[in-house]
DNA sequence: ACATATGCGTTGTTATAACAACAGAAATGG
DNA sequence: CCATTTCTGTTGTTATAACAACGCATATGT
């Protein structure tokens, strides 16, 4: 197991590989690996553990009713996933997690994290609140999401989506990270129909756009 | 102060009205008073402080672009608020919040539970794990919500957050916590679309609805 | 360099949601 | 109890997004 790797994740920040290492038998630490397509959590299981990605990646993927997949993450080296779910315990994952390639994971039993008292272990309070972090900061990322795709037309999803950038870059000037069938999915809203209204927009001297480099001109005065 | 009050929130929750008193000294708690429509939070605010409503209660609002207000969350006494921006500093806020009714809020600064190493004071580990609970049910109510949303017609979204609420509720037979008006708002569609596409569904024998109570048909097979 | 695969924009058609307006039912408040 | 307001379903019209199909440009890989 390579503490060090652990010990620069987000997760672990503030612990050293030592503590790590003492920590890992209190969360029950497994390691698994997958072959690619492999579903390491189905929807509808109830989990305890958070998983880490070692190595690989894991996509995190929603069927609906008619079998339409619709890829609403993907989680790299270092991250977690079902984090969540494994601190509301009884909840059922409305997602599956699928390996995206060949992956290793590592899962953590968060159970005992929370409902025993947090001082079992002195490192528990820390890794707690590195939790709290990543919890809340993926928070905002849902929140913004729903933000940007509360307008009912494409174009202001769209205003909405690229201002928030622009402030968010601190220019006018900026690329995303997101290619046009991304966006599409992000925005909820049909690829073609996405690449329509760009255009149209930047026709009409809104913005001025090349890929997924983008310039806002007139929505100035918004600010 | 009314600690007892404090000691069955969710927040506070495992603690007693003796340690809060405590507590509240590292929080630097602060009460204040609000009338009706007063803004507590304005959008574009960095905060540090969560606010717990005490008494009243009130609106999380977004205003979009075009200076329409979309009213997001209700949170009444003993619920919490801003407390996901709390969390992550530097965060400016994307929505106002706006007391419904007269209304008393305690502000607590959590930047103190946070960056402080969390055993300064031996209740801050119990705080934030409270603190992590509600930020991820917060997180799975967002995820529904974009779930739910994320189909392109009326009836997918229905048909997911219906089915959601079968499955929550146990049972094919549910009242819902939402009028028209509110059930559209959530599902970021026209109310009248809404009700047209309800009693089309209830025409075509899917569902039987009355007002805010469902009962679902024909789409068991689905489960 | 070639063959293949992706990504992107464009167009026209079709389906569908938004919108506006209204009437009846239900709830609310004197 | 009546008056008033809120809630809901219905209809018709209009705007707009989804969808399908295509060609071109840009990777990708061998």
């Amino acid at each position: 197991m390579d503490f060090l790797f652990l010990s620069k994740t987000l997760l672990f920040r503030g612990t050293s590989p030592r503590e790590i290492e003492t920590m890992l038998g209190c969360l029950h630490a497994e390691q698994k690996g997958y072959k690619k397509s492999d579903v390491i959590y189905h929807a509808g299981d109830r989990v305890t553990s958070l998983g880490m990605v070692l190595s690989g990646g894991v996509s995190i993927e929603s069927d609906d009713f008619w079998g339409n997949k619709n890829i609403l993450d993907h989680v790299g080296p270092g991250q977690v996933f079902a984090e969540t779910y494994a601190c509301v315990p009884g909840e059922a994952l409305m997602v599956n997690v699928v390996a995206s390639e060949p992956t290793n994971i590592l899962f953590l039993d968060t159970s005992h994290l929370i409902q025993i008292c947090s001082n079992a272990c002195e490192h528990h309070s820390k890794l707690i609140g590195n939790l709290l972090l990543i919890s809340a900061q993926k928070n905002l990322n849902l929140s913004r999401r729903i933000f940007h795709t509360s307008s009912k037309s494409i174009r202001g999803r769209l205003l909405s989506y690229l201002s928030d950038q622009a402030i968010r870059k601190g220019s006018r000037d900026f690329t995303i990270p997101f290619n046009r069938q991304q966006l599409a999915d992000y925005l909820s809203v049909d690829r073609s129909a996405l690449s329509n209204e760009l255009s149209k927009m930047n026709r009409e001297g809104l913005i001025s756009v090349d890929r997924n480099h983008f310039l806002l001109l007139e929505m100035a005065e918004t600010f």
